[in-house]
DNA sequence: GGGCAGGTGTAAT
DNA sequence: ATTACACCTGCC
C-alpha cells in the first residue's frame, strides 16, 4: 500500500537524504530505502509529492512528514541565503536540501561513531549495531546493558567505551535528551559536551539534525576547507574562528549554510576526480 | 600493504 | 583558550 506526501519546491528528497545528515538511507534507482517507525520504508519523489511504501498507520505517515521536514520554508530560506555571494553561486547545485528532524538518541549515536571514521564504515557499524541488538535501533537501556567486547565487535573500536558510558548515563536518568529541545543552543551545546565522545562537531550535528537549532554550524574537515577557500581567501583558520564567522554571517540559518557548503564541496571534489565516491555495495 | 577517514580525549602551554 | 598527539579498523 502506498501513500503520498505532498511537497513544495524546491524540496528535494535525494539531496535531503544524502547531504550527510542521516546515515541509514540507501539510495538506488531513484528510490530511498531505510527504516522508519520500525518498518522498512521506500521513498520516491515524483515532482510535487513523495510516494511512500511500507507504512500502514496515518500517524506513522505524519511522523515521517515531520522527520523529512517537508514543511520547511525552503523557498524563503534559500532566498535569504542567496544574499551571500558565495552561496548564490553554490545554490543552483544544492537547492532543495532540508534539515531533517531526527531522533536525538539515534543521531547522537550516529555522530559519535562518525568521529575519525569514514562513511562506508559508519554505515556498516550502525547496521551491525541494529542487527546485534535488535529493534529498529537499540535504546539507551539496551546499549547500557551491552558488553564492551560485544560492542567492539560492531566495529566501534575505541569508541565503544564512549557509547557504553553515554548509554549508561542516559539510561540511568543522569541525562535527559528530551529536555534539550527547550534549552537554548549555547546551553544545550554545553550539556551535550559533557557526554563522552561528544566534542564541538558532534554536538553541533545533533543540535542541528535532531533539535533543529539552526545556529549550529558543525565544522568538519570538508566545511573547514570550504570556508577557508571561499571566505578566508584560502588562508587556514581555526575551527572556532570559522564557527564564529558563520554565526555572525548567517545567524539562525548557519546550519543551512553549512549543509549547502558541505554538499557542494564534497560533490565538487567527486566531479573533479571523476566519480570515485566510495559507496558500500548493497 | 601503508595511509587515509565527517574528531575527541588528554596533557601541556 | 589553544595546540600536539594518539587512536580502532575497514577500505582503496
Amino acid at each position: 500500500m502506498a501513500a503520498l506526501i505532498p511537497v513544495s519546491p524546491p524540496y528535494r528528497l535525494d539531496r535531503t537524504l544524502s547531504c550527510g545528515q542521516a546515515f541509514r538511507w540507501q539510495w538506488q534507482d531513484g528510490t530511498a530505502t531505510g527504516v522508519f517507525a520500525g518498518r522498512q520504508v521506500r521513498l520516491k519523489q515524483e515532482q510535487h509529492r513523495i510516494r511512500v511504501e511500507g507504512l500502514q498507520k496515518p500517524e506513522q505517515l505524519t511522523a515521517l512528514q515531520h522527520y523529512l521536514a517537508v514543511d520547511e520554508p525552503l523557498r524563503t530560506i534559500e532566498e535569504t541565503l542567496r544574499r551571500d555571494r558565495i552561496l548564490r553561486r553554490i545554490l543552483p547545485h544544492t537547492t532543495g536540501i532540508a534539515l531533517m528532524r531526527q531522533d536525538p538518541w539515534e543521531c547522537l549515536v550516529s555522530f559519535v561513531i562518525s568521529a575519525f571514521n569514514n562513511i562506508p564504515k559508519i554505515e556498516l557499524t550502525l547496521e551491525k549495531l541494529c542487527h546485534r541488538y535488535g529493534g529498529p535501533f537499540p535504546s539507551p537501556q539496551t546499549l547500557a546493558g551491552a558488553r564492551l567486547r560485544e560492542l567492539r565487535s560492531c566495529l566501534l573500536g575505541y569508541r565503544a567505551p564512549y557509547l557504553l558510558e553515554m548509554a549508561k548515563r542516559i539510561a540511568a536518568g543522569g541525562f535527559e535528551l528530551s529536555e534539550l529541545a527547550d534549552v537554548p543552543y549555547a546551553e544545550a551545546r554545553k550539556l551535550l559536551l559533557t557526554l563522552p565522545g561528544v566534542g564541538h562537531k558532534v554536538a553541533d550535528c545533533v543540535l542541528l539534525f535532531a533539535y533543529g537549532k539552526g545556529e549550529a554550524f558543525p565544522v568538519d574537515v570538508w566545511v573547514k576547507r570550504a570556508v577557508e577557500r571561499w571566505y578566508f581567501s584560502g588562508r587556514p583558520a581555526t575551527e572556532k574562528r570559522i564557527r564564529d564567522a558563520a554565526r555572525a554571517r548567517f545567524g539562525p540559518l548557519a546550519g543551512y549554510a553549512q549543509q549547502h557548503l558541505y554538499y557542494y564541496i564534497r560533490n565538487a571534489v567527486t566531479w573533479q576526480r571523476g566519480n570515485t565516491v566510495t559507496r558500500r555495495k548493497a
